[in-house]
DNA sequence: TCCGGGTTCAAACGCCTGTTTGAATTGGAA
DNA sequence: TTCCAATTCAAACAGGCGTTTGAACCCGGA
């Protein structure tokens, strides 16, 4: 492979991650993708073996560089307090709503997925080694009794990540007339605070008996 | 319109609200419906104006089959104890889990829309009196401090909403291989305590500067 | 210089989408 | 019965989709 066609699967893979990410990988054609890219129709074909072929790169680049980030690395969250992992996670999951940078779109691809899985993304996920689910799990068992059982820190940290994700794929419809919510720094750090806020108050209590006002 | 004009269009209706609710608007094609339906191509522009005119109508009908339901009728919720009605409609949203009735249609096609709205969902709640998340507002306000601002409250009734609808939408892939999680009346029971016993224990903490440990 | 594999390119293919057409059929009113 | 509008129907249309084709191009090595 001689340099000039590194090139061209770079310009590819750039416009793909960044038209994935904004409009998800179903509404999102080859055309659009070689447009934005300024690369001809069969390039895709050519180095990647077609659209899904190369929305299985884009996805695996997408895993490496989130499993390898702050937001969700192991070893830095357990050496915060769980509240301020958990705060620090939910910020790390609401940044598309502010930052247009690698990272965000890596998450908000992930975003698009929770809504409604590709073919390509089930196949990611049934050989990934580990879960793009476990950090979250990871987190909430920090608060979960501590005889929880596995299924039920599942279906909490996919609560969890579903407050997150339905503020990051409506980001424009809620900034909209309807809801008309300023999307600052302001609105998603008090925002973050109300999704860590009530997962701290909340998850203790998930197995008692007692649950009445606090 | 006679009579077998409007037969025709009940068989389309049915068949609409039955594809849109398993598989959403954008992934259902009028060749669908109209199979399904047993009727010609054509039937649906000459009754609907076409798909979307189709769906404005399904969406009507599903909205007021959801409003005039006591799970998220106000009054009925008003007569329980916020407790009671946070967990009642908990269990409401994730109904279309366990049955498949036409209210679970109902509240399966809202949750494709909370995962990307279509034009004419976005237009229909832009000119529906009442938003469909009032009932949910009404209930997280009964657990939210009082001096709550109401951005706030319908932050959080969103992310209420958005934890229920991570499940419907992907039932089908939590039941299978990596989660494996067995959809019956028990598990629902469970999820729904679940989220219930999260937002009771969690809401009241929103606004409070202390948020330790419970 | 000429060759040949890697790469780019314009064009087309086959399929699916929502919609339109114009003729055939139906069924109640005159 | 006759008529006419409402309804049904098979067929086609125009456009988007992912992919394939085969020729053109580039460029290092013989």
């Amino acid at each position: 492979m001689t340099r000039p066609a590194e090139h061209t699967r770079n310009l590819i893979i750039k416009a793909a991650v960044a038209l994935f990410a904004e409009k998800g990988f179903e509404r999102t054609s080859v055309r659009d993708i070689v447009t934005k890219a300024r690369v001809n129709q069969a390039a895709i074909n050519y180095h990647f073996k077609g659209k899904d072929g190369l929305y299985a790169e884009v996805l695996k680049l997408a895993f490496d560089g989130l499993t390898k980030n702050a937001g969700v690395d192991a070893a830095e969250l357990k050496s915060l307090s769980r509240e301020q992992a958990l705060r620090h996670f939910v910020r790390h999951q609401l940044r598309p709503l502010l930052f247009k940078d690698e990272m965000s779109r890596y998450i908000h691809m992930f975003a698009w997925e929770s809504a409604h899985p590709s073919k390509v993304f089930r196949k990611f996920v049934a050989t990934s080694t580990t879960s793009y689910l476990s950090a979250a799990v990871d987190i909430v068992r920090r608060f979960l009794p501590p005889d929880t059982e596995e299924r039920a820190a599942l279906c909490a940290a996919i609560a969890l990540m579903g407050q997150c994700n339905v503020f990051v794929r409506n980001r424009d419809l809620f900034a909209q007339d309807p809801f008309r919510m300023p999307i600052d720094e302001r609105f998603v750090d008090d925002l973050a605070d109300l999704i860590a806020k009530v997962a701290i108050g909340g998850l203790p209590h998930v197995n008692g008996a007692g649950v009445e006002t606090a």
